[in-house]
DNA sequence: TGAAAAATAGGAACGATTCGCAAGAATACT
DNA sequence: AGTATTCTTGCGAATCGTTCCTATTTTTCA
């Protein structure tokens, strides 16, 4: 039984055919989905793929820095196709997680660096509230 | 089987015992405790202190705004007795968290809400990076 | 083509957190 | 005080996301 060789070359070889997929599907989205749903998604072209499988691939594109795990807070990772640095908007109605493109304030790194001493490698900011749909007051 | 009553009044009925201490050793660090770390530290007050226990109470103060709930990224929360608004800084080698006092750049959210329409109501900033700890060039 | 290296499926194992429940306080009401 | 009501607890089982292990399959590359 094969699973593997779909229809067309990968546009470049060196990873296997499903950590290929993989990162395309999550290249493809602006969501952020789970490893779970990632596996849901990928089985359609590979029965057998395994959820462990999914896990280890991840893992190896994170640390490749094709893309990037979100700390969702809720126990679930989620993972992040955006390759460009980007912050977060997240919903606390719906859990929608939204990419924002925001140029970092200068005066917070010196902010940083002169009251702490300290000197960041990586900013992460995540902002919470109700999305644009959530705050609508006249719902359907 | 006591193991209530210790010594002193609690500053304020309505919590009980364990729930009191739980608060008041939050409180009383500065570092970001795991579930875990609490409840081997209130041990030592309340031998039979069930983790379910930490957790459930961890739970009621977080809803009650008194303790705030970090996650870590790395699969264990971390809680924060720490009640004013702060940021963190993560050490990515030793894996200490710092609280940050530090301003929120106002054009921040001006610009979220030109941009994006979005208006927040939470603003969560972590900075990663080394802590002058483990960035110092010269260690023991 | 063949051997070595990398990746996979499948399932067991793990660790943090949650749940369910019977027993134990605390509080309220009489 | 006495009792009903409500809030908590301890304990253990259950859940669930993630990791690990191993035999097998793919891929690489000489």
């Amino acid at each position: 039984m094969r699973a593997s060789p779909p229809e067309k070359e990968p546009s470049r070889r060196n990873h296997s055919w499903q950590r290929q997929r993989l990162l395309e599907l999550l290249r493809s989205t602006d969501s952020h989905p789970t490893a779970a749903s990632l596996h849901a998604a990928l089985r359609v072209d590979f029965p057998r793929l395994a959820l462990g499988t999914v896990y280890r691939n991840l893992d190896v594109l994170v640390s490749e820095g094709e893309i990037e795990a979100v700390p969702s807070g809720e126990g679930v990772a989620r993972y992040d196709g955006n390759p460009t640095p980007h912050h977060h908007f997240v919903c606390e109605h719906c859990g929608e997680i939204e990419d924002l493109e925001l140029p970092l304030p200068r005066g917070l790194l010196t902010r940083l660096q002169r009251r702490h001493g300290l000197t960041p490698r990586r900013v992460r900011i995540d902002f919470y509230g109700l999305c644009r749909a959530c705050s609508d007051p006249n719902p359907t």
